[in-house]
DNA sequence: CATGAATGAGACTTCATTCAT
DNA sequence: AATGAATGAAGTCTCATTCAT
């Protein structure tokens, strides 16, 4: 709860973004949670755009950390696409990550799409990287990296959003989700076995 | 553009969300564009929730329709799999489509959650039902139904939201995406080969 | 609850304008409490306006014949008193009663001002000539009838409006209230005693 | 006209709202009296329920200074009845003041109901403090004190609220109703006589 | 006499943002 | 750096009333 009035701030923007949405979240609410002035939250953020990019921007960033982390493991295929699917499932520990990443593909304001769509390439194109790599090397099947790393995506964050809700389903994804969505995942990347 | 009062509302509310969302649009705007005033517009409509859930709703029914009728229809289990990919990648040729359907999944206002959560369950489930049946038949491998569902709904509406940009990659996933879509879904999910 | 169209209409405003109040009350709660379509309801009623006349003098008439009905009886002066007292008390069986009077008072709407004086003065004066008489006869003191009527019917009502509470003190104004405003308005009214 | 602009705000609304009643009062017409921007109105009050409030309870208080302070001064029963009366109609130096405490009896809207008759509440008990302290000196006969005040208060205000109109009856009341209402009150408070 | 879809002005309120202190 | 009063456009929604059927 502590840090630099900027720390608290995109602390307190991230926990509301997330539970509420864009909209629904004032900047005074913002202001009020991260116990600055609404002059000083104007002093560290031009705008509320841009105060949202900068939650979902580090938000992403984290993610591409533990992204970039895997190509320099050197681990087997299979593990390395088992952990490319976990690591969506593992946000469901942090709840508000989960929402606020699949606002990423939606966004609600018009003039946030274009900045939130590059936010979500450039994570999906170090996924793609991963991919091609590992297509070169021979451990998956050729495919189109970038196609893949959206599929892989989107697979990801539909199971895990429907994971995050209260219900017995929500359960029963959380408990088994991983494993299937991997073994969904090498399936259909698995090189073509020869004859 | 004609027809009733009720029906010209609910195209107009669905050509300005999918354009602009839900919180850019205006009641103003969907009673100008559909030729009604504001007063009519309330008259068929509770609310801008009332609305905005009506048209997502027609827009899930088109889908479900097309959903039920593939059961009905016996095609072997590759062909079922790839019509299934192709009723999102197709909506391309309506783009309001596309964009309406992605924002079911991360709606914006909490109020909506629940309610347009249902809708795209009841969505998945129909697809799932598709899936039990193919499994059972020994068509598809045995998986999760409703989780599968769910992976092949998410990687469908990835892609299908990145190829309806305007730029390169955009055209190129327009062009293989259905193709390359489902020969992603169906490895992940023939039937195991025997010895 | 039966009865012709216009007596269910203007038995269902009474209702609503004592709980609601006449702002918070529409004509659409009217119609459907009565029955009766809003088209119907108009046939009848050419505003709303008018309706709330009609079912305030409505009231206001019960009261009349009641107060007219003394002047026939020729009871003893503080007997008189006693019963113009208990007029107003006497509403609380009938909790709507009170509410649509104590509205006439201070109307909420200026353009109904002028109109609900005017049925408030007819019953004040109606008042006054008992008043007027009881003193030409020497059975209370000579006072300006109207300003004593007006007396009585302010201190009638204050007190009625508030014993139509759910506290202690309403309840105890309610048990109390006509006899202490019956000995207050006969002691205020006394013919002065001579030496 | 000058001050903060919460003084500015309230005065106009206390004019706006005694001259044209609650709901035919806009927020844009207060804003407007005021010189005072719709977000500044909104920054100093949360609502037009909490502005209304806010007026109302100013102008009870100043009554209340008035009354209250009567009880420090010693004056005899006769007097000090004859002050409680005067109380109201002298406020007709001042229309608004009696059209704004009138509201008070029977507030438009529902909401304002249990607050508004607070304030009354409070008012009247500070009445009755001082009729029960001459009621225990013997100055005047035992009554019920909140009774007694509620009576007064009704009395008062039913014949300025007529006081306020412009016919020749006003003028009448205006001129008389003093020394009248005081004789009205003194007479049903007055200690019995002893043989 | 009855119906209820249609009207549209106007109500209250929110909220990102600015700027003098 | 910090503060918070002030701004005003824009939002959703209500509601008495009309009129074609």
């Amino acid at each position: 709860m502590a840090g630099t009035a900027a720390e608290r701030i995109v602390e307190a923007g991230r926990k509301l973004f997330a539970k509420r949405g864009f909209h629904a979240t004032g900047m005074r609410d913002i202001a009020k949670l991260a116990r600055v002035s609404i002059g000083s939250l104007y002093h560290h953020f031009r705008s509320k755009d841009e105060l949202f990019l900068a939650v979902v921007r580090r938000e992403f960033e984290t993610r591409l950390v533990q992204a970039k982390g895997l190509l320099a493991q050197g681990l087997p295929a299979p593990e390395v696409l088992r952990q490319v699917m976990e690591m969506y499932l593992s946000s469901l520990g942090d709840p508000d990550s989960v929402q606020l990443l699949s606002r990423a593909w939606a966004p609600e304001d018009p003039r946030l799409w274009k900045r939130l769509g590059a936010l979500l390439e450039e994570y999906a194109r170090a996924i793609a990287a991963i991919l091609k790599e590992a297509a070169d090397a021979g451990k998956i099947r050729p495919v189109h990296p970038l196609l893949a790393a959206y599929a892989l995506l989107g697979m990801a964050g539909a199971v895990t959003v429907r994971a995050a809700g209260h219900d017995e389903l929500a359960r029963e994804l959380r408990e088994i989700g991983a494993k299937e969505l991997a073994e969904f995942a090498w399936r259909a990347l698995a090189p073509k076995e020869e004859g």
